[in-house]
RNA sequence: GAGAUCGUAGCUCAGUUGGUUAGAGCGUCAGUUUGUGGCACUGAAGGCCGUGGGUUCGAAACCCAUCGGUCUCCCCA
């Protein structure tokens, strides 16, 4: 048979394994420098678990698994007939109880209820893990992919959306990634919804304003009425839609328009304090932009989406504040807000710039040739010596011409090479050779653990 | 869920209006060369032309189906 991968998932060479860390090691740092610390969870959750929190979309892109045992004949009745319920669209506990994560966030939340009294409050935890998404593969959308989260639960204060935002500026300029960091509030969202009289219709506006830079106003026009908003609801949402100019005239207008609403007037106070606190090396990548929506329906305050300036793919990062969360498992008031990189995102942004520092590739740094059993005995002696420095050496797997060792070593990327045949090996040294410009000396072998490899 | 497009050697791809034995480059292996590499030269291995059916004297090519990849919409990181 040809094997073949699954749809969606991809192997990683040393190559880009290399890479990978290269980011995965810039965010735990920063993560860590913030007073972070990492949490693991399963692969699999019970199904109960992630259905259900994220829309309906989101219900079906969660990749569900078969129970085991269902081959059992003392089964097969309630077996088919749950199948029935299954081809009805139903999920079953009997044929489906377990599912992959489908984000790191919900996990996290359940982690935290079932925790709760043994947690130092505020939680901040981070966490470096990979999801699993039913979804169609495309550019920059794959089926497994990696989420690095870091959430803070039980604090209201804005200071952790400060925080936050910090982070994702301080990663972003390690990274060497120009990016815009979009900020809004559900609260100014929830006020517009308030303003045109239908506060119930929050997610249907949400979802349709979100689209905006990618299908334009007269589509979300016309989105809207689909949706069942009246034509002044919709030119209240239009006008909303066409406040524009300086973050500071943006909020002026805004001020205006719904300035008079609690929650409208919160929303504004939110992003006015996250935007003073930050000194301007900061804020100079934050843009404020109010048709920012998301996706995910459990946000309800401050939301951020992260679009990296120079490449066409979608979001490289998002998260948001989201009041209750673990109240979905019987923990109620526990407000967190959290944010979420998207390695594999991040990975191929870097990869069209160009932006992976060479050094990021560490391989074997010296090998050792094989010339014979005495000759090599003695090399694999030396060698061990030079490892317990903490250097990177290989001895050739077999006694071979000099050009087979050599191509090898070329092929491995390997710096340099120790040579030690039968002449050295009567005499105790042996040849330190620099691949990459050829030069070589002799040195005693005794020499060569003070030998610097560089 | 809707649509577009592509499947030929390990990889990237040629392959004429349908016509003998399906090619190239890269890679692999061997040799030129049993103590000094990257280069060069010579040679070899490697193919159910994604799979199944059909049209035809004849199919890698045309038609249908199916599976797989890639991409777009929806949605998302």
């Amino acid at each position: 048979m040809k094997p073949t991968l699954p749809q969606g998932t991809r192997d990683f060479s040393a190559e880009v394994v290399g890479k990978r860390n290269y980011i995965f090691n810039t965010i735990r740092s920063v993560f860590e420098l913030y007073g972070f610390q990492p949490l693991e969870t399963p692969a699999m959750e019970n199904l109960d678990t992630l259905m259900g929190k994220y829309g309906e979309e989101g219900d079906k892109l969660i990749f569900k698994i078969l129970n085991n045992g269902l081959d059992n004949p003392a089964k097969h009745v309630q077996a088919q007939e749950d199948f029935a319920k299954i081809l009805e669209g139903k999920s079953i506990k009997g044929l489906t109880e377990r599912a992959l994560r489908y984000d790191l966030t919900i996990p996290f939340a359940r982690y935290v209820a079932m925790n709760f009294g043994q947690l130092t409050l505020p939680f901040k935890r981070y966490q470096v893990q990979p999801v699993w998404r039913a979804d169609r593969p495309q550019k920059g959308r794959y089926r497994e992919f990696y989420q690095c989260d870091a959430d803070v639960v039980g604090s209201n204060s804005l200071l952790n959306e400060v925080e936050l935002t910090s982070i994702y500026s301080t990663v972003f300029k390690k990274l060497g990634i120009d990016v815009e960091i979009r900020i809004n509030s559900r609260k100014i969202l929830a006020a517009l919804a308030e303003l045109c009289g239908g506060a119930d219709k929050m997610i249907d506006i949400t979802i349709a304003i979100d689209k905006l830079d990618k299908i334009g106003m007269e589509k979300v026009k016309e989105e809207l009425s689909q949706r069942g908003l009246a034509s002044n609801q919709v030119t209240t949402i239009e006008n909303y839609l066409l406040i524009s100019g300086s973050t500071e005239e943006k909020i002026a207008a805004l001020k205006i328009m719904m300035g008079e609403l609690d929650t409208g007037k919160k929303g504004i106070e939110e992003i006015e304090f996250i935007l003073n606190f930050l000194p301007s090396s900061v804020t100079s990548q934050v843009s404020t932009d109010f048709t920012l929506a998301r996706g995910l329906n459990y946000y309800t305050g401050i939301i951020f989406e992260i679009k990296a300036k120079a490449v066409q793919i979608g979001s490289i990062g998002g998260g948001g504040r989201y009041d209750d969360l673990t109240g979905l498992f019987g923990v109620p008031n526990v407000p967190g807000v959290g944010i979420s990189f998207g390695v594999d995102r991040i990975y191929d942004v870097m990869e069209e710039l160009k932006l992976f520092p060479a050094e990021v590739q560490t391989g074997t740094k010296v090998l050792f040739f094989n010339l014979g059993e005495a000759e090599s005995k003695a090399a694999f002696l030396l060698m061990q010596q030079l490892r317990e420095k903490g250097i990177a050496c290989e001895i050739y797997h077999e006694n071979a011409k000099f050009d087979k060792q050599f191509k090898y070593a070329d092929k491995k990327r390997i710096s340099y090479a120790v040579i030690i045949g039968s002449k050295e090996l009567q005499e105790g040294k042996c040849v330190v050779k620099n691949l990459s410009t050829g030069e070589q000396t002799i040195i005693a072998q005794t020499e060569l653990p003070n030998e610097l490899f560089e």
